[in-house]
DNA sequence: CGAAAAACGTTGCTATTGACAACGAAGCGG
DNA sequence: CCGCTTCGTTGTCAATAGCAACGTTTTTCG
């Protein structure tokens, strides 16, 4: 299979995919989209601590830790302590937050079914399979990445075009 | 084909892919991602003008006119003003954005194979093809949604939950 | 046990990204 | 010629994001 090809196609998707999420989401409500990715990690995984919250999202964690305290201020979200470990404080959803979500969700939703009412009924399985693979592979690639990402920072070693695949 | 999933698997891969590709690119040159878009943009369409660049990236021709600009200074674009229309300036790659170009197209595809290689031999044709569908679904959705998106801008007719979809 | 190391969350500082509005220059239709 | 639009530039502002430093707490290891 030809990587160019595959590379060009990912590209396009994921960006015209992000371009109209925007407008999507700037629809509903006053939520930005990163306060969209937020909403939705937490509605996915439930109560979790603040810093794996950015872990999941890539995310640093400063920048994390503040657009939860606005989202939090807006009553959106609940900081709450743990009781076992008292550095980590858990993120959840407050009410508001859970209809902001499912708002978000059902708008988002929508918006997919749109895109995919320009596929042909019959290749709508194979699309979804196809999504499902390359999520995985995504989250695969994501985990394997780190463990050599940080020990070979040099990428200038000689070559001037083939950067990127010994780092 | 249930949209939720869909919508779901989407968002994923969008944002994975996006994560992943900000990393991809700031290892090879001090290439911010829009500047790759640019680049990209460039690249496949030839010589544009400024604001049929930021119609194609969906974005504000402020920004586009700031951003080329910048590059431009750092010998990455041409800016050549045109002879029938003494209004618009044509972008086009310099020899050395030519250069970046494929310096970045490289390192891309480089990083879609790896993630390629995640999906067994057997599915990964389809998954091209999926891709392939996907990107004209979205096209074509993109290309939908402009003609009555500016005329019905109200949004606030009633149901609190069912936005966006008459708008 | 106790010191060193690591993780957690907060805050300050900075840069990038991007939208919106206003403006002058230029084309276009009447 | 006059109004309208388009084009590119510039100013301003907010959202996004990374980095470094800090104090607190937990974990790890000698």
């Amino acid at each position: 299979m030809d990587d160019r090809i595959m590379g060009m196609l990912l590209r396009e998707v994921a960006r015209l995919h992000l371009q109209m999420q925007r407008t999507s989401i700037a629809c509903c409500s006053g939520t930005t989209s990163t306060q969209c990715f937020i909403l939705t990690e937490l509605g996915r995984s439930g109560t979790i601590t603040l810093a794996d919250l950015g872990r999941r999202l890539g995310l640093d964690k400063g920048w994390t830790s503040r657009a939860v305290d606005s989202m939090a201020r807006a009553g959106l979200l609940l900081k709450t302590a743990s009781d076992t470990d008292r550095r980590t404080i858990n993120i959840s959803l407050s009410p508001a937050g859970e209809a902001r979500y499912a708002e978000l969700n059902q708008a988002l939703n929508e918006h997919s079914g749109r895109v995919m009412r320009w596929i042909p009924d019959a290749d709508q399985h194979m699309v979804h399979v196809a999504l499902r693979l390359l999520s995985e592979a995504l989250r695969a690639e994501a985990a394997s990445v780190p463990a050599t990402e940080k020990q070979e920072g040099s990428c200038d070693d000689g070559t001037e075009l083939s950067c990127c695949e010994p780092c």
